[in-house]
DNA sequence: CGGCTACTTGAACAGAGTCAACTATGGTGG
DNA sequence: CCACCATAGTTGACTCTGTTCAAGTAGCCG
């Protein structure tokens, strides 16, 4: 907790509680990801983070945070763009929680990991070691187990994708893209005006 | 587009649309907030952004941004506490959409907003210019536009809430907030161990 | 063998969505 | 000045997606 940690090796996810126990799972954090940035920056966490896998961490001392910027510019610029990133990330995950339905919502966090768990180079051919449980993604969609564990079962009758034993593997990856409705607008470099 | 805003006055909000034409808005931005900041960092913008009211800000050229890290590093600390606040607003979004029932969530986002306003100082005596309609509030909410504009009507009848004509009245603030179940824990200044 | 956790499945129920109609208000143009 | 239109808000009836409750299976570990 006086701590900034970036991830080397591992699955994490941050989540907040509601006074009568309903978990929102906010984001699941892969290597590369920073952790702790809110407690560097406010002296305090309003959300709780756990570990998926056992971890292999780097980390920083919290109190050097803002001697960071004056020291080390090209390093607070990295700190900010993840914190950008991050940013939309959860722009996603909102637009998935408030607009899509279950169907969709699956699609979309199943594709969304799968994609960063990929370009991380932890996949191979498809397949990908998948730590979650299914109680994990009910709260990180805002549906409950049940209905959770009968949409992911209508997304493996649809072919795209297999989910056993904590392997997932991707068999299509359009069709998911396509149910889940991914915005794959080419990232059109827009003109200046 | 080219340039980084931050609001002097006014209200606007950010939002995603799915291809369909769902539309999830991601948060409303007053006078202090930065406008642009994943343009400024990424080269594009994955969101829309739109004024509720007149406004005005202030401007910053865009590709004086990385600049912003050698030159001003104190001012760089800020726009990077800027992003984690906005992540942490993003945060508290999000366990309303995913976890809260229809009337928890009407009165989160009155409440929110409302403190919002409030601190800034745009309120006098619990009363407040308040620019958006039913509609934005489905769209924040991710519910339809009928069942919040009921949803709306039962928590007038709790006698908490007076809104009409754009205009926002708190009259128990106790009671909204308890609704809407705002996690009002202390923020203890927890121990560094 | 028992007890745990994860996962499945069916049935009944409720919260939220959809459709459709109606009111109120303000602006515009003939 | 009024007829017309558009937008915002309101309400009721019906439908449906997702929740809750309940019971069960399968694998793992002490």
């Amino acid at each position: 907790s006086p701590y900034l940690f970036t991830i080397l090796e591992g699955w994490a996810f941050r989540f907040k509680t509601l006074p009568d126990g309903r978990r929102q799972i906010l984001n699941f954090a892969l290597p590369g990801d920073l952790i702790g940035l809110q407690t560097s920056v406010f002296q305090m966490m309003d959300h709780g983070v756990e570990a998926l896998t056992p971890m292999v961490l780097c980390v920083f001392p919290r109190d050097q945070f803002s001697s960071l910027f004056t020291q080390q510019p090209s390093l607070a610029f990295d700190v900010t763009w993840m914190c950008a990133r991050h940013e939309r990330l959860l722009d996603g995950q909102l637009v998935t929680v408030g607009r899509r339905n279950a169907l969709e919502r699956v699609a979309y966090v199943v594709w969304h990991l799968y994609e960063r768990a990929r370009d991380l180079g932890m996949s191979r051919d498809g397949r990908l070691s998948f730590p979650l449980t299914q109680q994990h993604l009910a709260d990180t969609l805002g549906l409950s187990l049940v209905h959770t564990n009968k949409t992911i079962k209508r997304l493996r009758a649809s072919g795209c994708i297999r989910w056993t034993e904590r392997w997932l593997e991707i068999d299509d990856e359009n069709m998911l893209k396509r149910i889940a409705k991914v915005d794959d607008a080419p990232p059109r470099p827009r003109p200046f005006i």
